[in-house]
DNA sequence: TTTTATTGCGGGTATATACATACAAAATGT
DNA sequence: ACATTTTGTATGTATATACCCGCAATAAAA
């Protein structure tokens, strides 16, 4: 059977099978990928607002949101006030930091597995084209 | 700012920007990306059981169950007695065949953007890479 | 200064996605 | 024949994701 000529089915059906690969190496750290990758950035980034994070990660703003909640419910992170009224701050507590911590040789492996099934061209070359189609319209 | 080194998370990021552009050009059609590639595969497969259907498209049999039934909804698809009592087949209607030929133009538009931005040597690497990732794990 | 536009965010709604669990039908083993 | 296992789905629960709309605070314009 002829595979699909969708780039974009494509992309996600690799998405999801590299995000289950992943996701498989957090399990017992209470994280998803999803969330390793919105802590990161948190860490990254100085505390930024909500809407600096989505543009950053390439989210929706309501969906950043909806995220930061749910982290923020499991005491990984904290909204602050900023200099403006209507600007929140997202910053890390000590336990999403640690949480990071904890769950970095997990994450190292994952993408070390991954990297060893690649080889070092393939790893570079998809970056470079993810980061490419990163900016797609 | 460093972008991630996260292999996932990159391929995640662009799956999205890629999806909002696919959704996009298939705005009017009344159907996402996600649903055309599902309606696509129902073409391309003849009749094949939830479990198969999603088996062919790497998704877990559950979320496809749930996808099916959005598009049972709308018509575009209907689900028929299999030889078996618990197989279930899902096939194509008139509506959801009509449905792809409409979005046809769109979609190989939106293909095209996309290869015209990369190229030809580029698309070719990335459809082969993203080949090689959907077995991960 | 009052009006208008912009900015930042939250909520409503809908789909996509996965894992664990439950359940019924069919196949298999004794 | 009856018990066990396997197979095919569906449901419960939770997160991820996006678009639209509305609200409040600030900034800009008149």
């Amino acid at each position: 059977m002829l595979p699909t000529q969708c780039l974009c089915t494509n992309l996600r059906r690799a998405a999801r099978g590299v995000s289950r690969h992943y996701d498989g190496a957090l399990d017992g750290f209470g994280i998803n990928v999803a969330q390793y990758s919105l802590l990161c950035n948190l860490k990254r980034l100085d505390q930024p607002s909500i809407s600096s994070l989505a543009e950053a990660m390439g989210l929706d703003r309501s969906t950043l949101g909806r995220n930061v909640r749910v982290l923020e419910g499991a005491g990984l992170l904290k909204m602050t006030e900023g200099a403006d009224q209507r600007n929140r701050l997202v910053c890390l507590t000590e336990a999403g930091d640690q949480c990071l911590k904890a769950a970095l040789p997990a994450w190292e492996a994952a993408q070390q597995r991954l990297m060893d099934r690649l080889g070092e061209t393939k790893r570079a070359q998809l970056l470079q084209l993810l980061d490419e189609l990163a900016g797609t319209d």
